[in-house]
DNA sequence: CTATACAACTTGTCCCGACAAGCGGGGCAA
DNA sequence: TTGCCCCGCTTGTCGGGACAAGTTGTATAG
């Protein structure tokens, strides 16, 4: 009734991870020397680690020893909504200026698409599946490791009245901006929030290997009658967090980022 | 500069999986047949699954196949936070309610404990790290399949005040609003979100294996001068979406779950 | 001093074998 | 009919070996 030996090997590691023995960054001893430490095969060893790095404990690649991942934590405020278009160069609190203000180098990439939208973003939109919209698609990097993407789509008939969506450039007072100073103010979002395993193109796109989620946020916009736009936002989910401040929290200083 | 075999292996499986050639629920062929499929070892085939397992695709146990994983989601929504002790009895659209209406049959353990705050819970609730509190844990669980677990800390200040929390019976109005009634009003939530991968413990709780994230909610409840509860909730990331209403969205009917 | 080449490490991929442990069906016995 | 055991299937665990491929430091050649 003894637990199986690569578990033994992985909870061993894994409290020695969490009792600080080795820290973030750290390399882990090779294969070869775990393999005399637990007098185990190679295999053993190497299932005992690739159960951690399935844990998100550890990174690997070849030629270079394990080492004990670091995180570093992005929080996102979902319910400042103003400028929810964070990525622009307007001042607040934006998520840039909070990347900026610890000291690393953001930058993006930019694509503008007239695509067919998919049923997920049809039935958000109220708009029929296949029909053309205009994707506004975006991968955010932080310091070159890729941060997040986020791809969003404007149905048809909103093109059709305001052209400069479709229009491969970077709106330059933001795009939710340039849709309320057009009478199109957005006055309610929906939220959704999910998480699962990346998927391949996920995994590549972001730099992700076995272990780290991704966190989901899919945000639909809506103007005093109907849906506006529907953007979805994949994020690592070890480098973001989202929060939301509910009701009336004036008299309380939320700030101060935990972690 | 071909692609490692076990990785072929997968990539076939996974697009087999998505195009419907095995469904949810469906048994795979065992290791034996796709060994002599693809010509590789067992070890290979093995490889090749347990990417599949660990990007949350298949599910597998001893002595039986391995089979395609089927989501059932179930959406919380956060934002009506008049109703949040979402166990209740009460009427209105809880979570018990929205399961309900799907039929399952729900049901939760229910445990009450004095416990020293973890740093954790202790800067949320502005309170010295190690000091006595109030935790209300329960656990959830649909059909016999755990669901979500939800641990509730009360600072030791409101506990002397109201007694009450300490009780290890379930609160018949839900301690929110037992709260309310003697003059503590909850009147904004600090809402936190966050995905990783499990912890063992975590994960023998929820009874997951590899491949699915947990999804963490923490909300700390404010009243009008400083914070009396934190609620840390912790989802099965396969099985639960947490959505959010911001703004005026009152001429739109959000409800109708997606999926 | 610089640049290249090599050597000695690391992990990645792939094969083989063996036995343990869990599941389910068929057949036998009560 | 009902209950039990056994057999044949499945995946889980563990060992061995071999070579490929990537990284890094050192020694050498220019």
């Amino acid at each position: 009734m003894s637990k199986p030996l690569y578990r033994q090997v992985a909870d061993t590691l894994r409290a020695e991870i969490a009792g600080g023995v080795f820290g973030p960054g750290d390399d882990l001893p090779s294969e070869r020397e775990l393999r005399e430490r637990f007098d185990a095969s190679r295999n053993t060893v190497r299932q005992g680690l690739q159960l951690l790095v399935s844990e998100g404990l550890l990174n690997s690649s070849q030629g270079r020893a394990y080492q004990v991942r670091s995180h570093e934590v992005f929080v996102l405020n979902a319910s400042k909504f103003e400028n929810l278009q964070f990525s622009q160069r307007e001042d607040g609190d934006s998520y840039d200026n909070e990347v900026l203000h610890s000291g690393r180098q953001p930058h993006q990439e930019f694509r503008v698409e007239m695509v067919k939208v998919t049923q997920e973003i049809a039935e958000r939109l109220k708009v029929t599946p296949g029909e053309q919209g205009v994707l506004r698609f975006c991968r955010r990097f932080v310091d070159d490791t890729p941060w997040s993407t986020q791809a969003t789509h404007y149905p048809k008939w909103l093109v059709d009245a305001h052209p400069r969506l479709a229009e491969p450039d970077d709106i330059e007072e933001g795009s939710t901006r340039y849709l309320a100073d057009r009478g199109l103010e957005q006055i309610g979002y929906h939220d959704e929030l999910m998480t699962r395993m990346p998927t391949p193109e996920e995994a590549s796109e972001l730099q992700i290997g076995p272990g780290v989620p991704v966190l989901i946020w899919i945000r639909t916009g809506f103007s005093a009658d109907k849906p506006v736009r529907c953007t979805r936002t994949t994020f690592r989910g070890d480098l973001n967090h989202i929060t939301y401040d509910l009701g009336d929290l004036r008299a309380h200083a939320t700030g101060g980022d935990l972690h």
